[in-house]
DNA sequence: CGGTGCCTTGAGTGCGCTCAATTAAAGTGG
DNA sequence: CCACTTTAATTGAGCGCACTCAAGGCACCG
């Protein structure tokens, strides 16, 4: 398998975020087996109420977890992006809970959810290492309920946006915090509970409040501090130490 | 310590629900450092941002965790009851993401938080029973994200007390659902993304169309199957396998 | 028996929704 | 490279759900 090693490396960064591995802890994830999948946009990678047989890591391309409600709404949960572990909660559950669906071409690494099982039993600091990301992602599910159910349209795109534009510049420059929307208003509005029509009025009134600037796809933010505070996004939820 | 050693056992149940603990993990558990505290109905248990020293096991009485907008309103994050770890996240994070506060008298069993990360390196269990714990936890985090985000407000309330009655079953009998109501109408509006004033309307609904009857303050359910069909409430994401 | 907190209700407003039409952009195949 | 198709963005008109603000009722508690 071509990208089996470069996925389980970028496991292994993602999980040594906070605290380095040990040394066999990391060897032993590196001997897992890995089967590189890939997807075109908008498939789905795993359903709700399947079993999770298998954990991915996404090694290239976006993507979005959600649920549906009966009459077809839809409300997206995450976003994931290259480096994401997708949906880690299912290392420690055996069903899924939600969907994954693609936002571009994508690439997962699918490793066994059994093998992973057992090294968290073997390396207690690979149990502990994967319940912080659970941890992070849990403060990102907090701060969406905050964002869907208390703030307006105009802040919710805006802090969405901003929460965006952080977590991609991790792995780049961390002063150009501009980057490239894949998502379509629809899937904005369904990651912020909000309308598709209403979502292209609320980011009407970003750019010529002059918060936004968009070429093609490009998105930027040429006044970012003051965005911030408009839409009280505050990143340390991104990295609570 | 008068309670602390039924507080641990709590958790103890709690990190056990799905596998059990070997003897070991579960002695040395009970070896922990524990303190009970006790606050009166409405008071501050855990500030966001504050450094997480202990982790909190609600022994008894009923509290919520919840998050602020700047202009001062307020997204409930989760309920909690007798048993529940108290931001279970913060084993894993040195920082709260939320704040705690108390709905009820209440009770909570204080643990160090450097105690437990120690018995989750000597006990790979233990970390794994924290996972569980956080995953389950997410699930509802997820539920309620589609709750606020994608239904309406009949819906949203009927939904959030289906799942109330659920949780509080679980240590009593299955078949009766009723239970006290201890939440006001601004604090379920704080949970599910509604005005309190909005809440009264959508209750009086729900009365009005016989799926709720409230005697003080205990809320009963004479049409349970029919108002899971309205909400779409399937209790299933409260116990993933 | 007055106080206090919560529930209840009304009137009026507005934010975000629905539905539909139009424009723009991105693919796609010849 | 251009017609054709498809998908996304944009905009308007009108509606309705949920909000705001305020008043009144009820229940519990000292």
């Amino acid at each position: 398998m071509e990208n089996a090693l470069p996925a389980l490396r970028l496991l292994v960064d993602g999980l040594e975020r906070f605290e380095p591995l040990t040394v066999d802890a990391r060897e032993a994830i590196f001997q897992t087996d890995c089967v590189i999948r890939s997807y075109a946009a908008g498939r789905y990678v795993l359903r709700e109420n399947d079993r999770a047989d298998f954990i991915g890591v996404a090694v290239d391309g976006f993507a979005y977890s959600h649920k549906q409600t009966n009459s077809g709404s839809r409300q997206i949960l995450s976003v994931i992006m290259p480096g994401s572990t997708l949906v880690p909660e299912n290392i420690f559950l055996s069903r899924l809970d939600c969907s994954v669906q693609t936002l571009t071409a994508f690439e997962v690494g699918l490793i066994p959810r059994k093998a992973l099982r057992d090294l968290t039993m073997s390396f207690p600091e690979i149990a502990t290492s994967f319940g912080t990301m659970l941890a992070l992602d849990a403060a990102i599910f907090k701060e969406w309920m905050l964002n869907i159910g208390r703030r307006d349209a105009r802040e919710r795109v805006g802090h969405l946006l901003c929460e965006m534009a952080v977590r991609l510049s991790k792995s780049r420059s961390p002063t150009d915090l501009s980057f490239n929307l894949l998502m379509t208003q629809e899937q904005i509005g369904d990651s912020v509970g909000l309308t598709a029509a209403h979502v292209n009025r609320a980011m009407k009134a970003l750019y010529s409040e002059g918060y936004l600037i968009k070429e093609k796809t490009l998105l930027k933010f040429p006044q970012w501090e003051k965005l911030c505070v408009m839409t009280e996004f505050n990143p340390e939820y991104l990295s609570y130490s």
